[in-house]
Formats: structure tokens, C-alpha cells, sequence
RNA sequence: GCGAAAGUGGCGGAACUGGUAGACGCGCGAGACUUAGGAUCUCGUGGCCCUGUGCCGUGGGGGUUCGAGUCCCCCCUUUCGCACCA
């Protein structure tokens, strides 16, 4: 092909230029008026990065490729398509990183932001930088402040004092999110157990609701599934036991097996439970307050171990079974919490492997009363029995099953006042206190008189101080709580001298609304503007790691949910699609620093461009699951990307009129399958189906016709924007390829082959292979299928 | 223990509702063009006896079917969530 061999493929000249241009034209970004008058508005968000000071690493990558691919898709096929970024930039993360680095996080911060901002740049992602937000920046914790407010005001913050996962590396108290295994999420040291008066959001209340909206939104299976875990509903029942001379005091337990009441032999309770000290008999009071010290120290991993043996003390307390109206003993145990349930248990050891270990270590009776078909209920156990079975010694509800045990014991005691039915939830209050420096103070102001008072709204925000000595200490207060002209303030009330609040919120809660805030960052006198919101809102794709299935994403929903029930919001999911990408790992091992097998991608952009780069992360393996980077396999879409190059670019050589009618059905084919499968971020597929198209064009060192080639440029455009912008424009068209709806159709009718190839199979054998028109019927071709089983002599099973 | 996903060439991975397994790419082999090339192009590339109209091949074992990577049953392995949650 003789052309120009100055005019070869150059991708960092062809970047730079429509970098320059989209920036100079605001190809992506949407003015006060477009944002507010779209056409077909469509929300594609992906989760904004927390700005290291590494940089962004090929996860962030690839996800915002991936992100921004399915963007410039729904672009392409004439959306408006809003795709905003920011930046997390408040928490632990970054406070630990400054105070490792001696630089106050006021000043690394924007110089992560802006190197972070660069990057984004470079990888050519759709972003409008006209709507986006960081948010350590008082115009946004602003909002992050007045969101706390709102729900205090709706009764769904409250105030308490709590045990909680205390890190005594980083200092703070954690989430039970944070809490992996029994250590700290971020720096992986033990926690222990504290007691203190904390901020919590009733996430809890909404643990219903957060279930069964699952069930309405289009989201990643695994995802779902991981909230549900998470949320974790029990059905079962509560049920009272009155408490053996203490008139009027009854011990409330919850169980999923009320099938098995009447063999509760013993009952234990969290050793924190309120009634201890009334059933502890004065014998035993000693014996129990060691345990009960004991166990209040313990931190609350090392309590929640499976593999511990039982321990527990006996209260020398009675209760009645309701059920086999037996006295049964109350005991103490650290294997009941007092954050589950009811913090009280009815002990049913023949069926429970739990209590059983217990009831063997202190010798307590086992009773069962669940037996299978044909076993003699009163044959000794050795170990627990949880399967199916018949109720047996069980007073009057004998012979029922399992099920119907459960229904019926539980409707009785329904009927008695003994209990009720019941639903129980594994989710716990959101704890949102931080005892630290970096993030959005919490907007209370604590007057003896009036308590604690929320800071007016006209007074927001409650700027954090710059305090040179930020860092956390052992006393179980913020680093602002030694900051004396900052806390004192008087109250908003009264007028008193009072105290602002020194703890500052999770970053978590900045990360719960992000998406509301972004389509709104025009207005400076609302968090999000009503009818913006109405307009964009729900997201319509959310794309991001499964790192946050139960998290940030449980976070969001219930902030919206909140919003919506507090009047803010008219819809309660924030998200209606979410899909979670893969994770990329490198030559089949995880990626990490320690290792030293991290992708950097400044050199490989610097080498290949960020067209090559993004097409070859989206050509991995499916996006869903994630995929194997190794260096040699950028040559593939590299090779691939100079080929399509060199098969357009002396443009006057390309021939005009209409395709090879080969090609043309391939090109049909082609369309048809990448336009299929884009919308379900089938990348690594369309992309192959697109190099197969250009193999074909290709073949045979033949020249290629304008008509052949120039549909695939739209359809490489969201994989590789610049290079096909280029194209685009060296193909005669002005304007850029992202504006209007320039994504190819196809003919249905011409992606069908002339001919039906079929195989004659003789006892599962291929014996023939015949070429039928397309439209011969059926029976045509059986005949011809049995004729040519009859030549291959073999007269059995012939069929097609 | 509970829940979820996945096992296909040397490697990453294709295969829509059951219909010629291995698309696309890496790697590898041969050749061409070159002073040279880790550049480019062409051809080949699951295994086996390499004779064929040949046999075996999608973690293992059964089954359904004219036909199974795909459907059913049992087992094995890996990865990821949750986990003393009553």
C-alpha cells in the first residue's frame, strides 16, 4: 500500500490533539443550561477515586475505562450522557499518609488532586470537569454536614454510648465493616473493645426495606447477594421465660428454632445483659462479676473466635420453660452477644452444635425433641442433631413436623402471650464518629442547658481548623478536642458558653451522597437542586469494585432511602443498574506494592498511547470478572490499532462504492454482535469480533472500500476515542464523532449467510456436510440429509 | 459451617436458545522482506498413531439425547463474601 511513511500511526500526537481539542470545544462538559434541559439524560457514574499519592493505579484504570467505554457508547447512540468525577479525598487513608510524610493533609491533598486530575486527563475519559467534587472542600462537607443534620432532625441519628472496635494503631474507633477477621482493615492490628458515646444512623430501621428493594434494582448478582448476607434476616420468635422469684421479670430470647422449645434445658445470657445482676443469687455474685470483668475487657474479636472453647458461669437464677413449664438455670456466656437478638438464649443443646459443646463442658441436660423417622427419640446423642425430623418429647405438639413445629409453637405461644413471631436482622447501627482530624466536623454544639443542639443551617459549614498537630492520641477524643479556641462557641440556643462537637464523621458518609451532589455543583445554595435531581436521578449506571458491595453501596442506598422518606428525595434507590468490574491481576498474581508487580502506567501510555492501553484492559477477559495483564499482550491491540490506521489513512485510497458482498455480511454480522453485547459490557468480545471484521477486510492484501471500513471507526470510538476521532475527521466529517448519534446500524436481513451449512450425523458421527439455499424447507432437506446417509451406508439413526 | 462464582490448548480467553470445541489475542514454529531488527507481512499451531473416510479430547464419574463445554445426578478442586447471628 503505497502511502505517506510520515503519516504513520502516532498515537501521542493524535492524543494530544483531541485532548486539546475536546477541552477547547467542551466536547464533555455541560454548561449551567445543558445540564438543565437534556434531550435523553443518561447518568453514568463510576466510583470516584481516593486521590493516593502513588497516583492511580490500573484497578482505578480499569474500572474508569470500562466505565467511560459504556459512556461513549450510549453517547454514540445519541444520549446526553453526564459522567462526572471527583475525588474521596477525606479519611484515615489520607490522614495516615500525611502524617507518615510530615506534610499536613491541607497540602498534600491538592497535590494528589492535581496529579490525579493530569492522569484522568491522559487516559482520555468523558469526564466533565465542569461538575465535579472533592470532598474535603468546604463547599462540599458543607453539605455533607447539612446531611447529617437532616437526619438528626428525622430522629435517625442518635447519641450513645456503645462497645466499639477501637484500633489502637490507627487510634479510632472502626466500623464493623472495617473490622476483617478480627483486625483493623487498614493497618491490620488487633482490635480491642471500648466503651463511647458515639454518633449512630439507624441504618437498622431500614433493614426491611434495604432487603426487599433488592428484588427492584438491576444489579450484579454477587452484589446483591453479599447486601443480603450482610443485612442477614432470620425468621423465628421471640419468646418470654419468666424468671423464677422475681415476680413480673421475664427473660426475652430470640430463636429461628421455637420447633425445639420444649428442649430448652438451660438458658445463658451476653454477659452485658441488663437482668444479670437481678437472677444472680448472692452465692454467685462473686463467680459472676470476675466473668462479666473479664469478658468486658476481652476485645470483641478475639470474643467472637468460633474455634474458643465455651466458657460461662452460672447465675444460680431460674427460669420457667414456658413450654415444659420446668425451671431451667440462667448462666452467662461470651458466645451469646448482646448485639444480636435479644442478647438472651434458650439453650436447646440436642439441636444446637453450639450448645450442646456448652452443655457437655458444664454438664447440663440434653433433651431432644427433634427425631427423624424410625430413631428411638430417647437413644443418647453424641453430638448435636440439626437435621429434619418429627417433634418428640414435646409435651403436646408431639408428632409434628419440623415446619409445622415452628408454625405452631410459635402461633401458641402467640395465643398465650408467652412470645410472638418474629424477624431479626443481622445489620447493625451505622456508627459514624471518627476521633480524628480529616474529615467534615460533626455540627453539634453540646450546651449544658439545652444538650446538644444542632448547628443552624445558616451557619454551615463548621469549618475544620487547620491545626498543625493532628495527630490522634490515646484518649479517645479527636485531635480538635485540644484546640480550645476552635470548640468553644456558644450555643445556638441560648447564647451559653458551650462546646462543639470534636469528633468528625466517616468518610463514608461523604462518600453516601457524592452522586447527588455531582449534576448540582452549579448551585452553591442547595446540597442538590430539586429539579436537576428529578431530571438525573436515579443513576443510570453505576459501575465500580465489589470491594464495596456492602459498604459504601448499602451506605448509599439507605442515605437515599433517608432523603426520600425526609422529603428530600422522590425516589429511595440511588442506583438502578450497578454493575461490578473484575479485578485485574498480573502474569495470575495479585498486584501489590510489596511485590513489586505493579503496572505503571505512565510509561506504557508514554509508549503506546492510552488508546492502545484502554483497548487492551478492555480486551483482558470480561470486564465483569476481570482479567490477566501481561506486557506482551499490549502488541495484540497495538498491532490492531496501527492496522485499522493504515488500512484508512491515505483515505483518497480507499475505493469507493459498495462493500465485497463477503465483507458486507461480515460487516453486518459485526455490528449486529458489538451493538448487542456493549450494552452488557461485553468488551472483550466485541473487540474481538471488531479485529476479526478487519482480518476480513484485510484479507488477501486486498485495498479496502470506504463503505467497508468506515462504520468500524464509530464502533472503536469507545474503546479508543482519540484515534477514532482522528479518523472520523480524515473521513471527511466535522464536528467530532461524539456529537450526534454516529454509532452504525445494521441490516438484519444481510447478516444471514446465502447458504445453511449442514451436518449429516449417522450414530452421532459427522458422516457429511451438505449446502442448502437459504429458504429450503425442511423436508428438503431431510431427504437430502437420508440420501447422503444412505451413500455413507449407514442406514441407522441417520438424522440432522 | 452458610452463601456465591468458576474449572476449556503453553497462556488470557471464545462458543447466542444443545448442533463441525478452541473465535480473538499472546506465545511458539516455518517462511518472506531486510545491513540489522524485540519492526512488518504470509502460513502453521489441542493431543496421539502421523497411514486415515483415523483415534482421544472442555476437572472426575454416571445419565438424558440422533447429537452435551452447554441439560440432570454424584464427587473433586479453586477463588470470593459471611460466620459463636441463636
Amino acid at each position: 500500500m503505497a502511502h505517506d511513511p510520515q503519516d504513520r500511526y502516532a498515537p501521542r500526537k493524535v492524543e494530544a490533539k483531541w485532548q486539546y481539542l475536546w477541552d477547547e470545544r467542551g466536547t464533555n462538559r455541560f454548561t449551567p443550561e445543558a445540564i438543565r434541559t437534556p434531550e435523553r439524560p443518561f447518568y453514568n457514574l463510576m466510583m470516584f477515586p481516593y486521590p493516593s499519592a502513588e497516583g492511580l493505579h490500573v484497578g482505578n484504570i480499569y474500572a474508569f475505562t470500562g466505565a467511560d467505554v459504556h459512556g461513549r457508547f450510549h453517547r454514540l447512540q445519541g444520549k446526553d450522557v453526564f459522567e462526572p468525577i471527583g475525588f474521596d479525598a477525606f479519611g484515615i487513608h489520607s490522614e495516615n499518609f500525611a502524617l507518615k510524610m510530615g506534610i499536613h493533609p491541607m497540602d498534600l491533598i491538592p497535590r494528589n488532586v492535581a496529579n490525579f486530575t493530569r492522569q484522568l486527563r491522559r487516559i482520555g475519559g468523558m469526564f466533565d470537569w465542569d461538575h465535579t467534587v472533592d470532598t474535603t472542600q468546604p463547599e462540599y462537607y458543607r453539605w455533607t454536614q447539612w446531611l447529617f443534620l437532616q437526619l438528626f432532625k428525622g430522629k435517625l441519628a442518635e447519641r450513645k454510648e456503645a462497645p466499639v472496635n477501637w484500633c489502637p494503631s490507627c487510634m479510632t474507633v472502626l466500623a464493623n465493616e472495617q473490622v476483617v477477621g478480627g483486625v483493623c482493615e487498614r493497618c491490620e492490628t488487633a482490635v480491642e473493645q471500648r466503651r463511647i458515646a458515639q454518633w449512630f444512623f439507624k441504618i437498622s430501621d431500614f433493614a426491611p426495606r434495604l432487603l426487599e428493594n433488592l428484588d427492584r434494582i438491576d444489579w450484579s448478582e454477587t452484589t446483591k447477594k453479599a447486601q443480603e448476607n450482610w443485612i442477614g434476616r432470620s425468621d423465628g420468635a421471640e419468646i418470654h421465660f419468666a424468671a423464677i422469684g422475681h415476680e413480673g421479670t421475664r427473660v426475652e430470647v430470640f430463636t429461628t428454632r421455637p420447633d425445639t422449645l420444649c428442649g430448652a434445658t438451660y438458658m445463658v445470657l451476653a454477659p452485658e445483659h441488663p437482668l444479670v445482676d437481678r437472677v444472680t443469687t448472692d452465692e454467685h455474685r462473686a463467680d459472676v462479676e470476675a466473668y462479666r470483668a473479664r469478658a468486658g475487657r476481652m476485645d470483641l474479636v478475639t470474643r467472637k473466635k468460633t474455634d474458643k472453647t465455651k466458657t460461662g458461669v452460672f447465675t444460680g437464677g431460674y427460669c420457667e420453660n414456658p413450654g415444659t413449664g420446668e425451671e431451667v438455670p440462667i448462666w452467662i456466656a461470651d458466645y451469646v452477644l448482646m448485639e444480636y437478638g435479644t442478647g438472651a438464649i434458650m439453650a436447646v443443646p440436642a439441636h444446637d452444635e453450639r450448645d450442646f459443646e456448652f452443655a457437655t463442658a458444664f454438664d447440663l441436660p440434653i433433651r431432644r425433641v427433634i427425631a427423624p423417622e424410625g430413631v428411638d427419640p430417647e437413644a443418647p446423642l453424641d453430638e448435636a442433631y440439626t437435621g429434619d425430623g418429627i417433634l418428640v418429647n414435646s409435651e403436646g405438639f408431639d408428632g409434628l413436623t419440623m415446619e409445622e413445629g415452628k408454625r405452631v409453637v410459635a402461633g401458641w405461644l402467640g395465643s398465650e402471650d408467652l412470645g410472638k413471631v418474629m424477624v431479626n436482622y443481622r445489620l447493625h447501627d451505622w456508627c459514624i464518629s471518627r476521633q480524628r482530624y480529616w474529615g467534615p466536623p460533626i455540627p453539634i454544639v453540646y450546651c449544658e442547658a439545652c444538650g446538644p443542639v444542632p448547628v443552624p443551617e445558616d451557619q454551615l459549614p463548621v469549618l475544620l481548623p487547620r491545626v498543625e498537630d493532628f495527630k490522634p492520641d490515646d484518649s479517645g477524643v479527636s485531635p480538635l478536642a485540644r484546640v480550645e479556641s476552635w470548640y468553644r462557641t456558644p450555643c445556638p440556643d441560648c447564647g451559653a458558653p458551650a462546646r462543639r462537637e470534636t469528633d468528625v464523621s466517616d468518610t463514608f458518609l461523604d462518600s453516601a451522597w457524592y452522586f447527588l451532589r455531582y449534576p448540582s455543583t452549579d448551585h452553591d445554595t442547595v446540597a442538590f437542586d430539586p429539579a436537576t435531581t428529578r431530571t438525573w436521578l436515579p443513576v443510570d449506571t453505576y459501575i465500580g469494585g465489589n470491594e464495596h458491595a456492602v459498604l459504601h453501596l448499602l451506605y448509599a442506598r439507605f442515605i437515599t432511602m433517608a432523603l426520600h422518606d425526609l422529603g428530600h428525595l422522590d425516589f429511595e434507590e440511588p442506583f438502578s443498574r450497578f454493575r461490578a468490574h473484575g479485578l485485574i491481576v498480573r502474569e495470575g498474581a495479585k498486584m501489590s506494592k510489596s511485590k513489586g508487580n505493579v503496572v505503571v502506567p505512565d510509561p506504557i501510555i508514554d509508549e503506546y498511547g492510552a488508546d492502545t492501553f484502554r483497548l487492551y484492559l478492555m480486551f483482558l477477559g470480561p470486564y465483569e470478572e476481570g482479567g490477566d495483564y501481561r506486557d506482551a499482550g499490549i502488541q495484540g491491540p497495538f498491532g490492531f490499532l496501527k492496522r485499522l490506521w493504515e488500512t484508512i489513512v491515505p483515505v483518497e485510497s480507499l475505493r469507493e462504492g459498495a462493500p465485497d458482498p463477503e465483507v458486507e455480511r461480515k460487516l453486518h454480522q459485526t455490528i449486529e454482535q458489538v451493538t448487542r453485547q456493549m450494552p452488557e459490557l461485553g468488551f472483550n468480545t466485541s473487540i474481538a469480533a471488531m479485529m476479526e471484521y478487519l482480518n476480513a477486510v484485510r484479507s488477501g492484501g486486498r485495498s479496502a472500500a470506504r463503505s467497508e471500513v468506515e462504520p468500524l471507526v464509530p464502533m472503536i470510538a469507545p474503546f479508543c476515542p482519540h484515534i477514532a476521532e482522528e479518523l472520523w475527521e480524515r473521513l471527511g466529517h466535522t464536528g467530532g464523532i461524539f456529537e450526534g448519534a454516529n454509532w452504525p446500524s445494521y441490516d438484519p436481513a444481510l447478516t444471514l449467510a446465502d447458504t445453511v451449512t449442514l451436518a449429516v450425523q449417522v450414530n452421532g458421527k459427522v458422516r457429511a456436510t451438505l449446502e442448502l439455499a437459504r429458504g429450503a424447507d425442511e423436508a428438503t432437506a431431510l431427504d437430502l440429509a437420508r440420501a447422503e446417509a444412505n451413500v455413507a451406508r449407514h442406514l441407522e439413526g441417520a438424522s440432522v
